[in-house]
DNA sequence: ATATCATATGTTATTTTAGTCATATATGGA
DNA sequence: TCCATATATGACTAAAATAACATATGATAT
C-alpha cells in the first residue's frame, strides 16, 4: 500500500527529533504554555514554537488560547500507548544497542 | 527523563523513512531475502542492504542465514501493534492534513 | 495609542540523513 | 581453485531537516 507508507512516514517524521520528543515529555504531565516549556527545557522560544507547530500539525498536541498565553496538551490517546509500546520494544531488543550509540 | 528522549529518538529515527517503511511493509507478509525485497520494491540492492542493517540494528527486523541467502523477518510483536496504533491516530487526527502534504 | 509581554513566522546556514557507486566478503558449485 | 551469485560495507554527494536569527503578530494594561 503506497498510501500507507506515506502515512507512516508522516507520523514518524514528526517524532524522530529529540527536541520535539523532549517537549512531548514535558507535556506528558500537564498542559503548559510556551514560556513554561522553554523554562523547563532550556530551549529557545522560536525553536519551541516551530516544533510545537509541527507537533500540532501532526495531531500530537493540541492548543488552547488563554489570554496572551497558548497552552499545549499532549494527545494522550495516541502518545501514551505509543510510548508504552516503545518502552517494551526497547527493553526487549535495544538496550545494548543504545549503549553503543552513546559512545559514538 | 533524558535517557527516555534519546531512546525514543533512536526508535523513531529508524522508522521515519519511506523506503525502510516500504521494506517493512513487504516483510509484513512473509520472510524474504534481500533479492526478493529488491524485486518486489524495485529498490537497488545496496540501498536495501543499508536500510535492512538499520532496521536490524534497531530490532525492527531479524535476520537468518540460509546458504548464501539472508532471510529477513519483521518483528511482529512491535511492528503490528505499532502500525495499528498509527492507523487509528491518522484516521482520527490527520486525514486532511496528509492530503495537504501531498499537494506541496 | 502605545508599550510590553507572549508567541508565531520567514529566511538562511548548518547539520543530519539518505542514496549511489565502487568494492569487499561470503557461500556454493564446477 | 576459480567462478558466479548473494549480500554487505565504505566513501562521497545530494537532499532534507533543523536551529538560529530577525522580525512580525496578537493581546493586555496603562
Amino acid at each position: 500500500m503506497e498510501h500507507t507508507v506515506e502515512t507512516y512516514k508522516f507520523f514518524f517524521g514528526a517524532l524522530a527529533n529529540p527536541n520535539r520528543l523532549q517537549i512531548i515529555n514535558v507535556l506528558r504531565g500537564n498542559k503548559k504554555n510556551v514560556g513554561e516549556i522553554c523554562q523547563i527545557t532550556g530551549f529557545e522560544q522560536t525553536m519551541v514554537s516551530h516544533n510545537l507547530k509541527t507537533l500540532e500539525h501532526h495531531g500530537m498536541v493540541f492548543m488552547e488560547k488563554k489570554g496572551k498565553f497558548r497552552y499545549y496538551t499532549v494527545n494522550k490517546k495516541t502518545i501514551k500507548p505509543l510510548l508504552e509500546l516503545i518502552d517494551a520494544h526497547m527493553k526487549e531488543y535495544c538496550c545494548k544497542l543504545l549503549e553503543g550509540e552513546k559512545r559514538k
